[in-house]
RNA sequence: GCGGCGAUCGCAUAGCCUGGCCAUUGCGUCGGAUUGCUAAUCCGAUGGGUGUUCCCGCGGGGGUUCGAAUCCCCCUCGCCGCGCCA
């Protein structure tokens, strides 16, 4: 959410970034609108609180003194006030309410140096990395790789939970854990701190932290409590310090999370999300910052070469993009995404996605740092370090051997017991 | 799940019984002043807001009242005990 200050006092940047995104300036001139017309009703309501202030101190005063005919009528003028008041005060309430339902809207304001495009189609190569597997035989696609090898077992789990779902075994479910840690200590050696967060939030913190389309299309809401299944442990992790002033000196706060994300995937068919690709839950492991907003541009950066480097140590080959305007969403100023090459699909898909959110998130979640000159907004800023099902994936295709096999990066060998490849799973 | 107790500005606290001055005090943090002593002392600031001599704010929502941090009801969360339990 942008600060009101921004629409009172700099509202032509948010006209600029809207003409960038190709929207229309509807929403920002009915939010300035709602806020003159809730001024003016504010104004209203406090006059009439101050005249009811200034009678209960007159009734206290003439009580104390025992003159009880002043007393009685300052009561019987004033008898009516309070209703009138509280109608104002509903008044104001319903304009305030309505502003920022339109506010919440409003995607944050891009950096300069994103990409103006329409669509996805407008995204620009940042950087090429590793080398693109140069194959003896046909590789095969993911999907036929966890078949021949039964490492994945897609029926059954649809039998028990439904389509999207899966069960991982045998030797790719020890890849998927050693994945875990991998990253985990990688992260952990760069100065982050392992949390482990609920999976489960309410409504309210839920609302500071995503697009509220997303409650449509993202998020499973759980029945009878009024929660909803996390879609990536970004969302509590960011949440976390909500309503809260943070001591400066505590800022940075860097986080790696580990948790279950859970995605109703409303509307995702076709092919090429057959398979582990697209699912209703799989593991990420998440870096999160909570940054001084003058910090958050370079931590955005350290952020991306972290996963540049966790990526290069799997030895695979990727490239980074820089996200475009008509392709960044409402919450994020500026985004990366790595996107590893699938020799399967031929073509580049994406497996991370490094965003920072400025002060987007802080400002809905009331989240600020504490200044000499009063309390301002932080910044947050996410990044997947690793999300197993998709790095999998591409692992499986890019590291295939003739037979079917794959061999383990080697980063992770230690994790997997010395095993070098996986081998098929019996049954 | 049941019973008891609680929630006050970044933290900690007073005020609540008995409704009516400016929500008290301490700590921390920041700014300033001053002094030769690894720092101390003093002063100021430190929830939010459209109108900043004003208004709001005492976990959230409702109610009573001319007036609620204070009384009543509901909810949330926490602590203690009991029950259940991986």
């Amino acid at each position: 959410m942008l600060s009101m200050d921004l629409f009172r006092n700099q509202v032509d940047k948010i006209r600029e970034d809207h003409n960038k995104r190709g929207l229309s300036h509807e929403s920002i001139d009915r939010v300035l609108a709602l806020d003159e017309e809730w001024k003016g009703a504010l104004k209203e309501m406090e006059n009439s609180r101050r005249e009811r202030n200034l009678a209960a101190k007159g009734i206290a005063e003439a009580k104390k003194t025992g003159d009880v005919a002043t007393s009685e009528k300052i009561m019987s003028d004033v008898k009516n006030l309070g209703e009138v008041i509280s109608a104002l005060d509903k008044k104001a309430n319903s304009l305030l309410e309505e502003r920022d339902k339109i506010r919440m809207s409003i995607p944050n304001l891009l950096h300069n140096a994103v990409p103006v495009g329409e669509d996805e189609g407008g995204n620009t190569q940042h950087s090429l990395h590793g080398v693109k597997p140069d194959f003896s035989f046909e590789p095969r696609t993911h999907n036929e790789l966890i078949e021949m090898n039964k490492w994945v077992d897609l029926e059954r789990a649809a039998k028990i939970a439904g389509s999207r779902f899966f069960f991982l075994k045998g030797d790719l479910a020890r890849l998927e854990m050693a994945l875990q840690s991998y990253a985990v200590d990688f992260l952990v050696n760069r100065g982050f701190t392992f949390v482990q967060p609920p999976v489960m939030m309410n409504r309210p913190a839920y609302e500071g932290v995503t697009d509220l389309s997303d409650f449509e299309t993202v998020m499973y809401g759980i029945t009878p409590d009024p929660l909803y299944m996390i879609a990536t442990s970004e969302h509590p992790l960011t949440a976390m310090y909500m309503d809260e002033v943070i001591e400066p000196s505590l800022l940075p706060i860097k986080m790696v999370g580990v948790s279950a994300c859970f995605r109703r995937e409303v509307g995702a068919h076709g092919l090429s999300d057959r398979g582990i690709w697209r699912v209703h839950q799989f593991t990420k492991i998440e870096q999160i910052v909570i940054s001084h907003p003058d910090e958050s541009w370079d931590h955005h950066e350290d952020l991306l070469q972290n996963c540049v480097d966790l990526w290069d140590e799997l030895g695979l080959h990727y490239e980074v993009v820089n996200i475009c305007t008509g392709d960044m969403g409402t919450v994020a100023a500026r985004k990366y995404d790595l996107e590893a090459w699938l020799p399967g699909a031929n073509a580049f898909k994406e497996i991370v996605s490094c965003s920072n959110c400025t002060d987007y998130q802080a400002n809905r979640l009331r989240m600020r740092y504490r200044t000499s000159d009063g309390n301002a907004a932080v910044h947050t800023l996410n990044s997947t370090a690793v999300a197993t099902s998709r790095a999998l994936v591409a692992i499986m295709e890019q590291n295939q051997l003739e037979d079917g096999r794959v061999t383990v990066p080697n980063c992770l060998v230690s994790m997997m017991g010395g095993k070098t490849h996986l081998e098929p799973c019996k049954w």
